[in-house]
DNA sequence: CGTACTTTTGAATCGCATCAAATCTGGTGG
DNA sequence: CCACCAGATTTGATGCGATTCAAAAGTACG
């Protein structure tokens, strides 16, 4: 099994020393659900290689896609809720660490240290997920692209890290209408595509 | 909304007693600016009474809303941002209070009791924040609707707390659309309207 | 080499955006 | 108190873009 090196320091320079030890390795096949909506938390989920998606049944039964998640945690929400309000669900074989919640909230409240690292992960996820919100409240489809490429790429380039079918999910359209928009964005000349590779001209 | 204390008490009750002398009361006329997009944070503001929306303008000229907050603190994100990703805009004449970013900080990084309250708000907001994602996911106006009353209303009634043109902002409609959402819910007996309460059957 | 999945294109339909206009509302000043 | 005004609310007509259903071609994998 093949683990990142450098995934995996950057959680042991997160977690404090006792946290270590607690830590479980574990892997799990495609569609294998981490955790379940209603169960009650009991492990912080950490992915190191692969990817995790949390995802609803809407009332209506279609399924929307609330995170997606290739290195870093999954349901951070759940540290102080007493039960889980998604679907963890991997979508591509995946490695994973799980540590104790208990010890965790116990780490928090006695380790400064770590609580701000912790405080400074969650500030930044939520800069990210009202990025994702005003993406989302975007009404074209091109308009969404460009928005993700221009929040979520590294100077006008965005490397593709899971299916077409899987991001037109997160972006909130059909695969149909994403396949349509990049088209017509690389038709006018403002997208350059390069199989996995999205460039803004 | 839960995630954020609702009144002025439990902002007292937040904050460690060091930083109560630190804050400054402040009110605002409608369309005034507490920050602007691009400058460097310096206060964490938190609503008393009032309406203040985070809000960005799109790269085709629309304005998206954010965040949009009545009593709490608002741009929690900033606390470990640079700059500032958004502009923060009162709705209407708003009064809250501001408090030195760097003294928070500090804070929070010698007091566990502080940083885990503000841990515990910054994960509300967060599961907030994904249920957001998760209705403007859904197609239709009706079944955005329908979501919002669901999560945020309490036991099936919904109490409008502000205009139908803001909300048609915050749920990624035109204020078009969701009036005739709304008649059409009514129309086929899913919801019952008095003026600003909100019942689904 | 077959199977399952993704990617891609096509055609018809539906819902929302858009533009327009009328009514209603709360607040201001004469 | 009333006239007035700015903004919110509501209804109507039209066009556009996404959904939906369908089908074909490409791709990974055992």
């Amino acid at each position: 099994m093949i683990s990142n090196p450098s995934t995996l320091k950057e959680l042991a320079d997160l977690l404090p020393d006792s946290l270590h030890a607690l830590c479980k390795h574990r892997s799990v096949l495609v569609n294998e659900q981490l955790f379940r909506i209603g169960s009650m938390p009991k492990w912080m989920f950490y992915v190191i290689q692969g990817e995790v998606v949390l995802e609803r049944v809407s009332h209506g039964g279609g399924v929307s896609c609330l995170q997606r998640c290739h290195v870093g945690f999954i349901g951070e929400g759940s540290l102080t809720s007493m039960r889980y309000h998604c679907n963890a669900r991997a979508t591509r074989p995946t490695d994973f660490v799980q540590i104790p919640l208990q010890a965790i909230k116990e780490a928090l409240s006695f380790d400064p240290n770590f609580s701000s690292r912790w405080i400074h992960m969650l500030s930044t996820e939520l800069r990210a997920l009202r990025l994702q919100n005003e993406r989302l409240s975007l009404q074209r489809v091109q308009d969404r692209i460009i928005h993700l490429l221009q929040t979520e790429g590294k100077n006008g380039r965005y490397e593709l890290s899971t299916s077409l079918k899987q991001l037109a999910r997160e972006l909130g359209v059909t695969h149909e209408a994403l396949y349509r928009g990049i088209a017509a964005l690389e038709a006018n000349g403002k997208l350059i595509r390069d199989d996995r590779l999205f460039r803004l001209t």
